[in-house]
DNA sequence: TCAATTCATAGTAATTAGCTATGAAATAAT
DNA sequence: ATTATTTCATAGCTAATTACTATGAATTGA
């Protein structure tokens, strides 16, 4: 039951496109270099955010990637559940069609609250969120 | 972010012994019977569960387990922690000291309300409940 | 033209999931 | 005492998934 480092990662990129969210293009190599993360596995994983119109891309030298929208417009939970796949804790929550028990299920009703719970955080948390608890991070550090 | 069969048959076949909590020993094979889960690997699982004195067992013919409390005081979350080893969406909410980045992450947050909302409702819902729940489920199919 | 970048897809090693298989140990019934 | 039935213990095995790496084409600015 972990979110994976594609969920995670994709965050961090976000975040990273969020924090450098100047209008200008961002390269993969400088998201690379300040996430500590592969250049190629992050390639993979922007083209799942530029593919879903999360980012917006401009190929070829001084190419990059940036936000297409403002930070507060995204949620968390939709980047996971693009990156992802799901958010749900079990595959029927995705799929009603798929398991023929389901009117006689007792425990569906836990996964319906757990997938509801869930929702309930990642929906309501936004990139700008994220910006801003990152602001505080670094004033904390620099008064401490 | 899947709760595996693991956990998933556990609950069944612990929701399984709850509903035919008459003091007797009950087989893994009537359990596999009535689950349709494969009686080997409802072994593997009850081991857990025996293991961690959630059930207790009698060996030898007319052997089997029982729930070894009350349903009542079984929570979902202890089940699915006991079998899964842990509902945190994160590794680094298990062990706090993997890793070195903790001070500085601000996705942390994130899946510490995550945790916290996933824990809310497993903690909250106990063997009983699911057995109540069993209960109207049949009722209502009785008379619809 | 060339260097730098995104885009597209294939490959790959390690881990996990979801079991199955084998057989020992214990117990009740015969 | 023997046998059938059960739990207990551990090993093995296949398929899927995870977490990348590799190769190279397409695009663009200098």
């Amino acid at each position: 039951m972990k979110i994976s480092t594609k969920g995670r990662y994709a965050l961090r990129l976000m975040l990273d496109l969020a924090l450098n969210n100047t209008g200008e293009y961002i390269k993969i190599k400088n998201i690379s270099e300040r996430q500590e993360i592969s250049e190629k596995y992050l390639e993979q994983i922007v083209t799942i955010l530029s593919r879903g119109n999360y980012v917006k891309s401009v190929r070829g030298a001084q190419g990059g990637y940036k936000l297409a929208r403002n930070p507060k417009d995204y949620t968390v939970g939709e980047i996971l559940r693009l990156t992802e796949g799901s958010l749900s804790p079990v595959s029927c929550l995705d799929d009603e069609t798929e398991c023929s028990k389901i009117d006689d299920c007792v425990t569906i009703e836990i996964w319906k609250r757990m997938d509801k719970a869930i929702s309930g955080v990642v929906d309501n948390i936004t990139l700008s969120d994220l910006v801003e608890w990152q602001m505080e991070k670094v004033n904390n550090n620099f008064y401490i």
